[in-house]
DNA sequence: AAGTGAGTCAACCGCCTAGGA
DNA sequence: TTCCTAGGCGGTTGACTCACT
């Protein structure tokens, strides 16, 4: 027998999430938070698993999230959290806030990996990769599998040494980026008042253009399909389905998610604010 | 202009775990 | 204690873009 389904697929969608359907999701959240995610597409009106509504709330449309690359000490901290950690993505990524661990895990297998190879550094082991030759070794079962954490790796005198400088460059760099943090959280920016523990932080970038959530109405017909660095949305007539009232646009520029909470407690004040400036 | 290969990243799959009955 | 369920996690896939030929 095998294992059942996390949820009835038949007759379920899947793929590219449009416009209309994170609309959906982010206003069914903001009104009455993700109690259930099983039941949540249901009561959203989504054709979609729950599994799939928590991963793209959670990846792509959370608040607090910061869009784009990595910054360098952001990149420095993943090396030396995942020498520390391993492929633990979720513990990085709570290390890095405004960072999935979807996010971090695909940097570190498109841009970090090659990075360290360059530099002439094992990425699953971080240490120095063996001298290259006209027939470069294959990875052995063994080292393809999860680093160690760093306490195990190494043995000789010399690992011990490049360990010790690994956990020195290690300590050096996450202090560094608390510092960095600590800089940004005491800045004078409008949004210096959040808490760090809420982790939000959109001052980096907004996690969507507004403008990609209420999709104007006069949309050409030829728009077919259309994305942006960090969306993509698949065009069809379900894009200007009855599009729900809240204004991303207005909510933003009127620094409406500067009292974000993860309960959401001033949702009221949120749904009355919006559905003001709607009139 | 068309074809192709590499790179990127959102989304899915399936296993694991915690918590409740 | 056992079973069941929902949520969480890491690995993998596949659609898409872009550079190159």
């Amino acid at each position: 027998m095998g294992r059942q389904p996390c949820c009835d697929k038949v007759g379920l969608k899947r793929g590219p999430w449009t416009a209309g359907e994170d609309n959906k999701l982010i206003n069914f959240i903001l009104t009455n938070g993700h109690c259930c995610w099983r039941a949540l597409p249901k009561l959203a009106g989504l054709l979609r698993c729950g599994k799939s509504c928590r991963l793209r709330w959670i990846n792509y449309l959370k608040p607090d999230l910061k869009r784009g690359l990595l910054s360098e000490h952001e990149e420095k901290m993943v090396i030396d959290l995942h020498a520390q950690l391993g492929n633990r993505w979720s513990k990085i990524a709570s290390q890095l806030p405004g960072r999935t661990d979807n996010e971090i895990k695909n940097h570190w297998n498109t841009h970090i990996k090659k990075k360290l190879r360059n530099m002439g550094i094992d990425p699953l082991t971080h240490k120095p990769l063996p001298i290259a030759t006209d027939d470069p070794p294959q990875p052995t079962p063994k080292e393809q599998q999860e680093p160690p954490p760093s306490s195990s790796i190494g043995t000789s005198e010399m690992d011990q040494n490049k360990e010790t400088e690994l956990q020195t460059s290690m300590r050096s760099t996450i202090t560094e980026a608390k510092e960095d943090e600590d800089k940004i959280m005491t800045s004078p920016y409008p949004f210096d008042s959040m808490e760090v523990n809420s982790g939000f932080c959109i001052y980096e970038v907004p996690l969507v253009k507004p403008s990609e959530i209420v999709l104007p109405c006069d949309l050409p017909p030829s728009t077919s399909s259309f994305s942006s660095s960090g969306a993509s949305y698949v065009g069809s007539s379900e894009m200007l389905e009855d599009l729900p009232p809240f204004d991303w646009h207005c909510a933003y520029n009127n620094n409406m998610f500067g009292f974000w909470e993860d309960d959401f407690s001033d949702l009221d004040r949120l749904i009355n604010e919006s559905s003001n400036m709607n009139e």
